[in-house]
DNA sequence: CCCGTTCTCAACCAGGTGGTTGACAAGATG
DNA sequence: CATCTTGTCAACCACCTGGTTGAGAACGGG
């Protein structure tokens, strides 16, 4: 996804595992892109793709160190993904729960059950 | 992406803007394919292809009601996100507390500024 | 029973993605 | 200075994606 949005882009960067496992990985400490590529039987070129995606997404920010690029996670953007998620998932909560209110409500109220008696009187 | 992990699945329906505000209208009622189509000039076919993808991320239902199919939104499924998230979000935060601490502590312990008497005793 | 409505399936296309290899820039170090 | 280390850039490739159109399935209503 080359998509503007930002949200778009933390959810596209995220949904590669490679990808995840480096943040995961970032969690625990800075690395650099030699050893962030070390476990993942691909190239170095890979890897240091994986790492643009990311740091378009605002994941994750690269500074200079002699050669040595020193990759560092930026964890608030996953306050992003938390909002957008939170949101609708309480709506969706909400919705569930006045349901549950209608439907405790009902046995009070008409009883949906058809009438068998086209012009029935009581005996 | 066809990844098989339910994760990475999520995240990638969750990439697109589109499938993101059908989630959020169908946060607030279910709707039919053709009532979600309508806002936004494109095929049906196309947002019938966008509920096949939010349906094999497992956050959306889709029954049968005469020829309609009432699309319905299971919210479950963002917990497995929200969990992937918070998990990392405050693995880096305690990361930052820790290192809070160690520079908070420093200035108790040696100062790392250099002696400058080499021999130097005390008058 | 035929017709209209609603939706999916299939084929196709432009463009993006993840991977490769090869060349090269930037720096430490002999 | 020559060289090794570390990483990026560029070109290329197979495959997936989001969109289209056309055909057809499923079902209710006249």
């Amino acid at each position: 996804m080359a998509a503007a949005d930002p949200l778009s882009r933390v959810f596209a960067a995220l949904a590669d595992p490679t990808r995840r496992d480096m943040v995961a990985r970032l969690a625990v400490a800075d690395a650099t892109v030699g050893e962030l590529a070390e476990p993942y039987d691909v190239s170095v070129q890979a890897v240091s793709k994986h790492l643009r995606v990311l740091e378009d997404a605002g994941l994750v920010s690269r500074s200079r160190e002699a050669q040595r690029r020193p990759v560092h996670l930026e964890a608030e953007v996953f306050d992003l993904m938390t909002a957008w998620i939170e949101r609708y998932r309480r709506q969706a909560e909400e919705r569930y729960r006045r349901l549950d209110d209608v439907l405790a409500s009902l046995p009070d109220d008409v009883p949906p059950t058809q009438e068998p008696l086209p012009g029935g009187g009581a005996p």
